[in-house]
DNA sequence: CTCGCGACTGACACGACCGTCAGTCGCACG
DNA sequence: CGTGCGACTGACGGTCGTGTCAGTCGCGAG
């Protein structure tokens, strides 16, 4: 299937763009890309090379031109991903010169959506194969993750020292906030919301950060416990 | 699978403790725990029949003699862990006797928290490795999952008609919670906490969902977005 | 003592998947 | 033309882990 036989034109000299059929890059997208609904298909365990070829419509030996191994083109794929990811997150700016710090959080909440509902196979896969595979690959991923948790967890340090962030261990409000984000993620992703939703959670999210959402009970006098806003 | 063969009581003296090296019961849980112990070393999919007859001292006819394969162990142990914590889950009681919810709420948090804490290995695995195995043993693993996220919802749901959960919808703020647990819960066991960091760590988790951590600003008015509190 | 039985063993046959490599194909260049 | 080259192919040998099953062992019953 989808072969892609024929000659197509060639242009005389430009030796870059002699082999017409497909470039070396187009190929190897190709097979990315087959790679990618697989994994997200059947996941990256159940999948074999020849269920990646069968569906790039190349042979066997095609794929080894071009990939390490299985691992290969999942790894390639995670970095394409993460650091779509990375791109998408912009570093809070604490003494706003126009943009206020709940702005600026709100638009980093509706990038990271964004890029997830646009990339759906890849966000499964990220939060469903990508961790237990083998001990190198685990770290660099893990050494990704320490690396946005860094950055959140200093953004919540900087804001709690204007008064803009609460109370807590800033690690561990970092962890809260990603785990909160990477589930949601997760859901809207495997339960196929439409991507017009993300303005409605970006606001859910946020709300949830901001304020959280139990309530003291209003009857009850709020003396019991003095922790409170600050 | 599962044969529940004779034996059992028939016997006319004392067959319970005639074979003395080991009980059928005492060497199924000896696999167990082998097999837990190398799941959380090695992750499942690197783990071998090999590596857990040789971790249990058994031979690898034993093995089969218990189970019907690495599938059959590892459902075993998700499964015993899961109704762990689903034990240590208590419905949230509204109209409160004499607990008030958030003290209820907190309960629960320290409940799983300790569960986890106590059986490391198992919260390891829950979150490494069983996803994304067979998408029979997905969809069960999926069922217990979405019980849990079916209780909070409802009970957001009801304390939103009483006032002590904010607005939003109950679903999406499962999701967080459970997404937020989940992390802090994976990173605690990962990073190696000590178990009696568990009380800090119920009030931080329980700051979080009641208040969130981001504080309008002390110097700008407060009344730029009108959103708040409500 | 010997028989029977249940627990246990581990060598073996099997199948799945992997990575390779000798060979084909088409094209441009001399 | 024919030659060289780069892209591609797919059959093949090799590895690894699985599940089985014929056989051993220990012990209590007869």
């Amino acid at each position: 299937m989808a072969a892609r036989r024929s000659s197509k034109k060639k242009s005389a000299k430009q030796s870059a763009a002699r082999k017409q059929p497909v470039t070396k890059a187009a190929r190897r997208q190709q097979i990315l890309e087959a790679a990618r609904d697989v994994f997200a298909r059947k996941g990256y365990h159940q999948t074999t090379i020849d269920d990646i070829v069968a569906k790039a419509g190349v042979a066997r030996g095609t794929f080894y031109l071009y990939f390490e191994d299985k691992r290969g083109v999942f790894a390639e794929l995670i970095d394409r991903f993460s650091s779509r990811i990375s791109m998408a997150i912009t570093k809070i700016i604490i003494d706003a010169p126009q943009r206020p710090v709940p702005e600026q959080v709100r638009d980093n909440i509706h990038a990271i959506l964004t890029v997830s509902l646009n990339e759906r196979a890849m966000t499964k896969i990220l939060f469903t194969d990508a961790t237990g595979l083998d001990s190198a690959f685990d770290r660099k991923l893990a050494t990704f993750y320490d690396e946005v948790v860094q950055l959140l967890s200093e953004s919540l340090r900087e804001g709690q020292a204007i008064g803009i962030v609460g109370d807590g261990e800033p690690r561990v409000m970092a962890y809260l906030t990603i785990g909160a984000l990477k589930e949601l993620l997760y859901q809207v992703v495997t339960l196929g919301l439409s991507a017009d939703s993300a303005d409605a959670l970006t606001q859910q999210i946020y709300d949830f950060i901001s304020n959280g959402y139990l309530r003291e009970p209003p009857q009850v006098r709020r003396g019991s416990s003095r922790r409170q806003g600050r």
